[in-house]
DNA sequence: CGGAATCCCCCATGATACTG
DNA sequence: CAGTATCATGGGGGATTCCG
């Protein structure tokens, strides 16, 4: 249960170690559309059709706490916030691409 | 909600499709596995850490499903079954080296 | 516009026991 | 050994409302 997975905090695989970053049910489409360049908080939720704001906003702030995006605020009226890829970030286009790959030829 | 998934069974982009296929939370890492070769129920159980028989059960009869793996039970006593990727299921390696290479260099 | 705050719920997963 | 059967659960995600 929890406890066995806390004891083991930093697993040696590194399948494991990259599974629970991008883990989540949006968090890969996510990356897909920040790969493409930064996009807005409503673009985000617009691209990514179904998602709740409340799940969009969880993601991001996630992706954002383990360094894969950058939160940028412009204090405007109305607001603007942009989010980009950071190197980290950018380095997941890998696995992003292979996933639309194989999909693309086995889907 | 539900409506809205079912009325676009086949999403347009790639990557979408893919996220589908290994979804779950054990899915990636039983193919990890499997890329290294046949793997039997057991084996499986051992290297999966934590994971319940019924989920291991769910996850291999979807991945079945789905033309990722195939399942071939030998009729001894005790008995033994076996857990092969196909062309298709290897094809997802690619998606795997490039989480652990990412896992490796960014976490 | 970009959230925050609440409340709610389903379903993948877990725990456990049993069997051919 | 490789599952099935059953029941329990919890937390990620959804729906809605409100705010600066």
């Amino acid at each position: 249960m929890n406890f066995d997975k806390q004891i083991q905090e930093r697993p040696e695989c590194t399948v494991e170690r990259a599974l629970a970053v991008i883990d989540g049910k949006w968090t890969t489409l996510i990356l897909r559309d920040l790969l493409a360049g930064t996009r807005r908080f409503g673009e985000l939720r617009t691209s990514l059709t179904g998602i709740s704001p409340k799940t969009l906003t969880d993601r991001l702030r996630d992706l954002e706490r383990q360094g894969v995006v950058t939160r940028v605020v412009f204090p405007e009226i109305p607001p603007r916030v942009e989010y980009t890829l950071t190197d980290k970030g950018r380095a997941l286009g890998n696995v992003v691409y292979a996933l639309a790959e194989w999909g693309a030829e086995w889907t």
